[in-house]
RNA sequence: GGGAGCAUAGCUCAGUUGGUUUAGAGCAUCUGCCUUACAAGCAGAGGGUCGGGGGUUCGACUCCCUCUGCUCCCACCA
């Protein structure tokens, strides 16, 4: 067998990713086993690849790889999602480019051209998880607005509606004048902008007085319809009752009191215009005012109040204040910082905008989703996102679920001829209600007009865990039945409340559980200017070219290593270098043990008996270690946990410690355990780095067509003496210490030294061929202390190494009075706790125990540097 | 404005109910080595008064208070 001398990732990802498609690895069916289920958080299904992607979906990856190996039916759902706001904006745009409004389609030519342009783009972003070696159940790959899915959205829409937590109501929402649609409250981002508060005159009717009102948007006077003051506010009580003219506009609207007004804002008198602010809306209710909608839908001014029409709402900002001045009713400007609420999706100005909309009531249905997370039933990973939880499901708002849009499901509503609606899953179904409702027999589908909204993509997206294994509209086929509910999901804190929250809840209303065991929260990718990382800010590197250049194993360990769940992470390509240097470790370790000819019939050197010995007992432990960190989601600690023990223990002390003389055989026992342990450890790191193990696990032993790693078995951490690996961590801590002397002393690694531990020393005998092998010795004596050697101190005990030539004596001094020094002032601290009397009554014994056993070690040591220093001064 | 969290070596982070040798890791840095798997490497070294101050305790990186700086979530006073 031929090996190249380097790794080269190109040359085999792909050729692994088919092998395992080929075979049919990624595949789950329900059987006898226990399942492990991911649904993975679907993509937008014209998305492509980002590094936020590329960590979770690694660290989906990882969990799948695992518990696949360690005997789970593990099934991971992939897919996409529809996007609505997103992909119909895309499709606009494009559209748009090509010379077609919108406006001039009708719904299904739109509907047409979005298709297409999703059998385009779609689906590119799954191709590009492969890339990075996702495990998914590709043959379950779903989208949120497959015909099932869709039927899945509806039936729940109908469902909740007939249960009466869904119900259309006039409100204000969140409108975005760009995209031509409401948004939730969660899809609107607050920043902070410098801007200007205009001080307006009204001009009191019947006096000369005039009133100031301090407002940000002067251009909503034209939808001013009262002027309300604090009832207790004592500069404005004689207007109560009065009336005041809205400056330019010239209409006449009442003072009212209301103690919603602040008096220490501004003036302490305000402008409400009921149509255009929340809180100004509220008012209007209250005291029954009129409602004047002054904006078209895409932000310009309507016909409604005859002035400025189809101007900008911006222009006539600059317009008015201009006008308002030009009448000498602009008291004053200031500069002023304030909030605008931006969309997600298209960053427009928000304009708080009154429409009819659906809402779902969340109250009561979000209470056993709360409880459950509140309960532990479903787990936080880190905990402390219970907090944010548990705040936003406590002050849950209504959700408005309807959206101005055609990409996505459309609500199942159907108005009738005479008004009023009925709510069904097909348009059959409507009308057959509809003549119930209107006792008109002669109806007709043709008659009975549907709600033009569809539905927020959330509304689908909540279903998702559900939904992918038919769940909703066969509740009780197996499938759902055996993958349901899930195991472990795995998703951005940023959507904790748009999807994951809500998924709980569809989970209890629909399944009567929890849809999963624990929830991953993941951090967000930033750069090294903690920037997150964004398409606008192109700050963000194409994962695709980081494979193509490092390879996908290194990316996704790079990834790996600075993602503490729940913390940012701030990607750094050193990372990834530091991911692709593993690979040729391993690569290269590979290489050192093919490289060895075996003699079956050698016996086995006493050093190569002690490092199986040890390592055996090293890799057990670790893989403890490794069992209890990826327990408690600890990814990052559990691979560096790995990567340590192949690149030091494995690599740096036992392969060194095996390795026959240059051109001698390697006995067949120990090669046939080092080929034990180097297919463990590439069992481990699979789940990992999927591709460079399973091509070294091919290379390391004969493997049958269809053999691969990733269904093998993952070994399971046996006992560990501690002892041994206490032993070896002293024998390291001698060989590190005759290697510092050859730094030191310039001596190169061929010349043999030997070391000389009177009395024998505290190395353990059996492992003086260790030492001697790994310190390049060509003895160990127990001799008396030799003249002219340099010395140290392992573990309390003397050890000589003889030198030819002079010792440095004074540098010598200097260095052992440092460690002398050293030493003093490590009793002095001990001694100070074991001398105070409140602590030897007051601290536990084993405490007080090991203060003591701390003050004979540093006893023993000061005494042995003492005699060491006098010695050289003799 | 309300709430939550963070602050430990140059960087990214561990540090589990306060006591495990006067704080650990990886990367980076410095020094010496092309030693027959690997210079994308090997061997060694340096580097932190655990954000400031106060308190509780025999004992504080760890608990409490306070200040400073940063992050996130919620609210949105015009």
């Amino acid at each position: 067998m031929d090996i190249p001398s380097k790794y080269e990732p190109s040359l085999c990802e792909d050729k692994w990713y088919r092998y395992w498609s080929d075979n049919g690895f990624f595949k789950s069916v329900p059987d006898s086993r226990k399942p492990y289920t991911v649904v993975i958080p679907p993509p937008n299904v014209t998305g492509v690849l980002h590094m936020g992607h590329m960590l979770n979906n690694t660290i989906q990856d990882v969990l799948v790889r695992r518990a696949r190996m360690k005997g789970f039916n593990a099934c991971w759902v992939p897919g996409t999602d529809h996007a609505s706001i997103a992909t119909e904006a895309k499709v606009v745009a494009k559209l748009k480019a090509e010379g077609i409004d919108k406006a001039s389609l009708t719904r299904d030519e739109f509907m047409k051209h979005a298709w297409e342009w999703k059998e385009k783009h779609g689906g590119i972003i799954l191709e590009q998880l492969k890339k990075m070696g996702a495990s998914c159940d590709w043959s379950r790959t779903k989208f949120t607005m497959d015909p099932d899915m869709n039927r899945s959205v509806i039936k729940v829409f109908v469902d909740l509606y007939n249960k009466g937590k869904i119900y259309r109501g006039v409100r204000m929402v969140n409108w975005d004048p760009v995209a031509l649609t409401a948004l939730s409250d969660e899809e609107v981002i607050y920043k902070e902008v410098h801007s200007k508060l205009y001080y307006l005159r009204y001009k009191v009717e019947g006096s000369d007085e005039y009133v100031i009102v301090a407002t940000t948007r002067p251009e909503t006077i034209l939808g001013d319809t009262a002027l309300c003051v604090h009832p207790d506010d004592e500069r404005y009580k004689h207007l109560h009752g009065k009336r005041v003219t809205v400056p330019v506009v010239g209409r006449s609207i009442p003072v009212i009191a209301d103690s919603y007004v602040d008096m220490e804002f501004g003036t302490g008198a305000l402008k409400v215009t009921p149509a255009h602010d929340v809180n100004d809306y509220m008012l209007g209710e209250k005291y029954n005012l009129e409602v004047i909608d002054i904006f078209n839908d895409n932000g310009t001014i309507n016909d409604k109040v005859g002035l400025y029409v189809g101007m900008d709402r911006f222009e006539l900002r600059d317009k008015i204040a201009e006008d308002i001045a030009a009448a000498s009713l602009m008291e004053k400007i200031e500069d002023y910082d304030n909030k605008v609420g931006l969309s997600e999706r298209t960053s427009a100005v928000i304009e708080p905008k009154l429409s009819m909309q659906w809402f779902l009531s969340m109250g009561d249905i979000s209470k056993p989703a709360l409880k459950a997370v509140m309960d532990d039933v479903i787990e936080l990973v880190p905990a402390k996102f219970k907090n944010t939880y548990r705040h936003w499901m406590e002050n849950v708002k209504d959700w408005c679920v309807s959206r101005q849009l055609w990409w996505g499901q459309r609500i199942p509503a159907y108005y009738l001829p005479e008004g009023g609606f009925v709510v069904a899953e097909t348009a059959e179904e409507a009308l057959e209600l509809a003549k119930k409702k209107s006792g008109n027999d002669k109806l007709t589908v043709a008659d009975l007009r549907q709600d033009p909204d569809v539905l927020d993509t959330w509304f689908s997206s909540w279903l998702w865990p559900i939904s992918v294994f038919g769940g909703i509209l066969d509740p009780d086929n197996e499938e759902v039945k055996y993958y349901y509910p899930t195991s472990d999901l795995v998703t951005a804190p940023d959507i904790l409340f748009f999807w994951v929250a809500r998924m709980i809840i569809a989970g209890y209303e629909y399944r009567g559980t929890f849809p999963f065991k624990n929830v991953y929260l993941t951090g967000t990718v930033r750069d090294k200017q903690r920037r997150k990382m964004s398409k606008s800010l192109g700050n963000s590197p194409d994962p695709l070219d980081l494979i193509a250049q490092y390879g996908a194993d290194a990316l996704r360990m790079g990834m790996l290593l600075c993602s503490a769940a729940g913390n940012d992470l701030i990607f750094d390509e050193a990372l990834i270098e530091q991911g692709r240097n593993f690979c040729g470790k391993m690569w290269n370790a590979f290489r050192l043990v093919k490289g060895w000819s075996v003699d079956e019939g050698a016996s086995q050197p006493e050093s190569a008996a002690c490092a199986v010995e040890w390592f055996t007992s090293k890799l057990n432990a670790t893989l403890s270690q490794v069992e209890a960190a990826l327990a408690e989601y600890r990814i990052s600690e559990a691979l560096m946990m790995v990567y340590k023990l192949f690149w030091d223990e494995f690599s740096g002390w036992y392969l060194e410690m095996v390795k026959p003389a240059y051109g001698e055989p390697v006995d067949g026992a120990t090669l046939k355990a080092t080929i034990g342990f180097f297919d463990k450890l590439l069992k481990v790191l699979h789940p990992f780095m999927p591709f460079i193990t399973e091509e070294l696990w091919h290379y390391i032993a004969e493997r049958k067509e269809g053999e691969s790693i990733m269904i093998e078995r993952m070994p399971e951490a046996e006992a560990a003496d501690e002892k041994i690996i206490s032993d070896m961590e002293l024998v390291k801590e001698i060989v590190s210490a005759v290697r510092n002397i050859r730094k030191e002393k310039g001596l190169p690694l061929r010349e043999k030294l030997s070391l000389v531990a009177p009395g024998g020393g505290a190395v353990p005998e059996r492992y003086d061929s260790v030492v001697i092998k790994m310190a390049g010795l060509d003895k160990i004596t127990a001799d008396v202390k030799p003249e002219g050697a340099l010395s140290f101190i392992v573990k309390g005990c003397e050890y000589f190494v003889p030198v030819t030539g002079a010792i440095d004596t004074e540098a010598e001094i200097a260095k052992l009075t440092a460690d002398l020094e050293y030493a003093r002032g490590f009793l002095a601290s001990v001694m100070k706790k074991l001398s105070n009397e409140r602590f030897v009554a007051s601290a536990p014994e084993k405490v007080v125990a090991l203060e003591h056993a701390k003050r004979a070690d540093a006893l023993k040591k000061i005494e042995a540097l003492e005699q060491q220093i006098a010695n050289l001064k003799r």
